[in-house]
RNA sequence: GCGCCCGUAGCUCAGCCGGACAGAGCAACGGAUUUCUAAUCCGUGGGUCGGGUGUUCGAGUCACCCCGGGCGCGCCA
């Protein structure tokens, strides 16, 4: 089937030929009203070309008018305000429409003109440190963009790129020699692990003799010492445990995991290309590349090679871009990471460039995750919060709601609700939101029923679940994100006589669902995905509104089986949505 | 000192390329239920969009300057 068009590119089709067909250049957008009182769609041409001739926008937008023809997909077309042409769609044209999303996989949503291959960086824990609430940000922002793009048509490629390389290294293995407790390490590894890694760090800052210690014990890992090595492959498994565990609570996978130390032989060529091409210069022995050139950069070198001779993380991204563009071929590379770390990436970026790498670099940044006090989120003791710790009190917390709420399912059941729930909760709370705000973490608003959450779109939903249940036609709307529902589903003509849309909540509904096409590829413009996010919070409003308006199974035919298929489709919008951002649905709660 | 981010209703936040009287949720108040799960819906009150100047027919949105908060700035990652 040819991918089909949503209203608003239909209606700014049909509008630039209007333009052009009145000697007018293309010009202004063509977009959802702000206000349903101005139908649903607007454009500001007229007030753009009206500016631009000297003339008064409402006569232009008269003469477009007359060249214009949407009488197919709209009532007739009326000038507002300053000159604003409103459109309101005919319910007929929405039926239409919302029969043809029922019959492709996608619901409407076009495959990319232009795909390319991304590779995508985020989460990137530390070894030897425990991962934490600071890392969920980039763990799920990355995965949403992840899924985003895949369905939109582009091949992504998601790296894990663990720091299992750096300077910590040295005091690990200086800590696991000298202040190892094995009983400790048998009950708790990563805990163990932490432990010594802190107390090693906070001794090496008060004992130059400790300091230079854990250097030697880094430079001798580098060198390849069997019995450092050793060491360090013990913690790096160690620590991958508690990724995965993670990663399994949140359903993360990843398509690659190429770590620090993948790069480590890698090091030497590129300090040594970047030196003879003359990218990089010795500076206070040391190799350094210099922005002089670059205003924000003048004053700020970057260092490539240490003057011991050791090797940083900036060398490490450099590989790193390398690997990615020669071997991986990727075409773009998006790094979800911190926005302390803008300057890092702006010289990392700099230097590709430099040395030739053709590739579109995105540092995407997030703000922080804060506590009720507004301070980045710490336990009562000042630590950071365990990401595992985390997710399992989401999934408790998720589970004593659930209890309470319907006792009477089944064990299994419930904990995979609260699972659902839980984990949905703490992804949402996250991505419904503007990356770039800080964040406050808060139980009691992600986890509440009511409001912009997770469970109050899982809940939509499950009503929908509920109803098919009750009607005997439980098959239709569920079973996995990918699953071939087209078909699965009774096909074709079905739909499209069935669908008949009177009630405003219907009608409603139905153009909230045409618009699903248009708001997820818009994610990408900017890496937000809060706009889905915020999408398909009002899509759940929209149901709920039907759901208290027109009931249902109760209604005469055909009313009856329209509203079937008014379910169907929202179901699998809900569930395609919530899978497009990570969060999964559940069939009761 | 330089650079980046944030400042919108009592609270938590939307508002991407500038467009129609600034929106939502929570909280407050008033209604609706022998239910297709009220885990919901309908309604009311509430904001000089941190402050100022400028660009524009039009500024929460763009530019510049201040104020307040956070973060970053050669050998940590």
């Amino acid at each position: 089937m040819l991918a089909m068009e949503t209203f608003q590119e239909l209606l700014a089709k049909k509008f630039a030929g209007a333009l052009a067909k009145a000697g007018l250049p293309e010009t202004g957008e063509l977009t959802l009203t702000s206000d349903p009182r101005f139908g649903d769609y607007q454009s500001n041409a007229a007030l753009i070309l009206g500016k631009q001739r000297r003339e008064n926008p409402r006569g232009v937008a008269a003469k477009i008018l007359t060249s214009l023809d949407v009488a197919e997909l709209c009532d007739p077309p009326q000038v507002a305000g300053a000159g604003f042409i409103n459109f309101t769609l005919r319910p007929e044209a929405v039926t239409t429409k919302a029969a043809e999303l029922l019959e492709d996989q996608k619901l409407g949503v076009a495959t990319t003109a232009s795909p390319n291959r991304i590779v995508i960086d985020f989460g990137s824990p530390n070894v030897a440190k425990p991962m934490h609430v600071g890392h969920i940000r980039s763990i799920v922002l990355g995965d949403a963009l992840a899924r985003i793009a895949r369905f939109l048509g582009h091949e992504v490629i998601r790296d894990n790129h663990i720091g299992d390389w750096g300077t910590q290294f040295g005091m690990v293995i200086w800590g696991w020699k000298n202040l190892l407790d094995q009983q400790a390490l048998a009950r708790d590894p990563l805990a163990e692990i932490v432990r010594i890694y802190k107390e090693t760090n906070e001794r090496s800052t008060i004992d130059p003799q400790i300091r230079e210690a854990c250097r030697q014990e880094l430079v001798k890992l580098q060198a390849g010492d069997k019995e450092n090595l050793d060491i360090w492959n013990e913690c790096v498994a160690f620590s991958m445990q508690d990724f995965e565990h993670v990663y399994e609570l949140l359903d993360i996978h990843y398509d690659i995991q190429c770590g620090e130390s993948f790069y480590n032989n890698r090091l030497p060529g590129v300090v040594e290309r970047l030196l003879k091409s003359g990218i990089a210069e010795m500076s206070e022995g040391a190799v350094v590349v210099f922005f002089r050139d670059v205003p924000a950069l003048a004053d700020k070198p970057c260092i490539i090679r240490k003057n011991d001779g050791g090797y940083n993380y900036a060398t490490s991204d450099i590989a790193t871009v390398d690997y990615r563009v020669n071997d991986l071929k990727a075409d773009t590379i998006w790094y979800v990471v911190g926005a302390p770390q803008i300057l890092h990436f702006k010289q990392i970026f700099e230097i590709a460039r430099r040395a030739g790498y053709q590739a579109d670099f995105r540092h995407i940044t997030f703000g922080s995750v804060l506590g009720d006090d507004r301070k980045l989120m710490k336990t009562r003791s000042g630590e950071n919060v365990p990401l595992r710790q985390l997710l399992e009190e989401a999934g408790a917390r998720a589970r004593k709601i659930v209890e309470e709420k319907n006792p009477d399912l089944i064990e299994q059941e419930k904990t995979e609700i609260a699972r659902k729930i839980g984990i949905g909760a703490v992804k949402y709370a996250d991505l419904s939101q503007y990356r770039m705000t800080d964040y406050i973490f808060s139980w009691d608003k992600m986890l509440a029923l009511q409001g912009n959450t997770a469970p109050y779109l899982q809940n939509a939903y499950v009503r929908i679940r509920s109803i098919f249940r009750k009607a005997g036609e439980a098959d239709s709307c569920s079973h996995g994100p990918m699953a071939g529902r087209a078909e699965d589903a009774p096909q074709g003509r079905g739909y499209k006589d069935s669908l008949v849309l009177a009630e405003s909540a219907e009608i409603s509904l139905a153009k909230r669902l045409c618009q699903f096409a248009e708001v997820v590829p818009q994610v990408l413009n900017d890496f937000r995905p809060n706009i889905l996010a915020n999408y398909l919070f009002e899509l759940a409003n929209s149901f709920h509104s039907f759901y208290e308006a027109c009931p249902v199974l109760k209604a005469p035919e055909p009313t009856r089986s329209s509203r079937l298929v008014l379910c169907e489709l929202t179901g699998r919008v809900l569930e395609r949505g919530l899978d497009l951002l990570g969060i999964k649905v559940p069939e009761k709660m």
